[in-house]
DNA sequence: GGGCGATTTGGGAGCGCTTCCAGTCCGACC
DNA sequence: GGTCGGACTGGAAGCGCTCCCAAATCGCCC
């Protein structure tokens, strides 16, 4: 390892030119005759020089990089699939871009105090910011930051200037009509947490579906957005409400939790209970029965944040974006 | 946004004392008085000062971040969860130190070509490499690299010096060994990806039990380790061996499909044909029936990854780790 | 051939921090 | 009271790059 890295200096050294003009060639700048850029240019690859990221964004004051941080006091929450999906979406846009993605999970005390400088200190270029519980102290410093932040679903408790969300409303409105369609009458919900947004619009949209259609939206039981907490939600409507004829879910993860309870309960989906999920995760479409759902476009949430991001930096104005939801019509209601 | 940040040079002014005294004070090294260290630290405070971490790097010549690089020509692939939760083993010991996790794709040909500078010029202070294939040009340029790299998975080909893996061969054999004790002899497998470690060495487990037990290993089909591929593969061993009593299948996913393959081919699992997966995902536990697999610990596969880089960073030897996989029996074989 | 505006050129001053080094200061000891 | 070693102290030289600016050069037209 370690033999020296190769300066600006030597290039232009060897190319004969000043450092400046080297400069110059590199940031293909004007002002550099044709001769000369030709010269840096074999000088570079004769020596293979490759610019030190850190002395430039020294020098120009821009760090050359953004940072996504999902907010949680639970590292594990991460491991839902969601978040890979969303890094695949920023991913394909920043790659476009000489900007480095850095993550942070901002689990412990010390990697939360990490960010909080880092929003105050402009450590990194921008930043997106996901899954904000209430009353995340984040979510005050976010607003003052000095850096520009994108949120990546809509907080509790206030409107970021800047997010991108999924309707997860308008989703859980159109899956419960559905079900209202369909004829159910006695319709039960698995929630979601409900210190997230998602976990509360959903709710929402579900309220404001019964409302619609005049029933009662009075058979509720809360999870966790997790398949055992799917489960044991579903057991508590069983439990309660024996006589419920559907039952829309709040993601797709409980969604599976609930089925199994259904089926060890001997009510058949979607003859006797209908079930309509929301996520459209891989295996929805392999369950038994496969499940109605709601699709959310998770790669395209992450892409929008990004280029939101992208577009912030660059200056220009930007508006929160609000992605469309589908549902997937499938054997399970 | 925007006010200039403090400098040390203001602190070092409000304090009273040089710059390089408070420069000491904050890295807290030796050769500074009691009354001056106070003196600083107050003023710290005072102004709000956080240290410039890229002068910081530049003065140094660290650059107080790792790279987390997962090499593909197909992005989805990190939309696996297997690299979720490595991210989360590894984000849990790097939220012990300063260092802050980039993570690269290597996706398009540009960012490939960041990454390759980057292992050239130690743009990172260290580099975690993952599901490399066959003849990634990333691999020799990792040998040579200028920054201590490892490998997470033992990459096809060669054997780098450092390195921590999951014991595929071993866990596979376990896994075909408990279909033969149980009494299959036509056991088959779906194998994963065979240009990758894990594919090969799964295969490699399953042939060497047979051998053992002097079973024949021809029933092979070939996967890439998702649920269609499973499925797909399921289907075609089906239909060239008829009489298979077994299958060994180099992924939950697969196995997923491979299940419903054989439910609707009217094969009852495990009475008909026993089935063994790999990884033992979440929902490995709730298919029908639920799946005999085996398990391995990918959250420790990170962490270790990362304490390894973290030991290689501190100058201390390292050597490649195994970590154990375990058989868990369920109903399906 | 002289003059003028437009380009090109390289010197140099930073960006904010670390760290070497020479000098200062102090108490202790003889 | 003088010496001496050791702990402080602050000046200054970088780390590698960008970018402003004054100076030099060029081409072109009359």
């Amino acid at each position: 390892m370690s033999k020296r890295q190769v300066t600006l200096d030597e290039v232009a050294e060897r190319a004969g030119v000043s450092r400046s003009a080297a400069s110059r060639v590199i940031n293909n700048a004007p002002h550099v005759s044709r001769a000369k850029r030709e010269a840096v240019r074999q000088a570079i690859d004769a020596l293979g020089y490759v610019p030190n990221a850190t002395a430039r964004a020294l020098a120009t004051q821009q760090a050359g990089s953004v940072v996504l941080a999902i907010s949680s006091e639970d590292p594990a929450l991460f491991a839902d699939p969601f978040f890979a999906e969303v890094v695949v979406g920023i991913s394909s846009v920043l790659e476009e871009t000489d900007l480095e993605l850095v993550l942070s999970l901002a689990t412990s005390q010390r990697s939360r105090a990490r960010l909080e400088q880092l929003l105050r200190t402009r450590q990194a270029d921008g930043v997106m910011l996901m899954s904000l519980r209430e009353d995340d102290p984040l979510a005050a410093l976010a607003q003052q930051a000095d850096v520009p932040v994108v949120f990546g679903g809509r907080p509790l408790g206030f409107e970021p200037s800047y997010y991108v969300d999924a309707d997860n409303r308008g989703g859980a409105r159109a899956a419960t009509e559905h079900l209202v369609a369909a004829g159910s009458t006695r319709i039960a919900t698995i929630t979601g947490r409900l210190d997230e947004g998602a976990g509360t619009a959903r709710y929402r949209g579900f309220q404001e579906a019964l409302a619609v259609a005049g029933l009662e939206a009075t058979r509720v039981a809360h999870g966790d957005f997790a398949e055992d907490g799917g489960a044991r939600a579903m057991a508590e409507l069983l439990d309660r409400w024996p006589d419920l004829d559907a039952v829309f879910v709040a993601s797709d993860q409980m969604a599976v939790g609930a089925l199994r309870v259904l089926r060890e309960a001997g009510r058949a989906v979607p003859d006797d209970v209908r079930v309509v999920g929301f996520n459209d995760i891989a295996s929805a479409a392999h369950t038994v029965p496969p499940l109605t759902t709601v699709h959310q476009p998770i790669q395209a949430l992450g892409r929008e944040m990004a280029r939101m991001l992208l577009a912030l930096l660059a200056g220009e104005q930007s508006s929160p974006l609000i992605l469309p939801t589908r549902l997937v019509v499938r054997a399970s209601a």
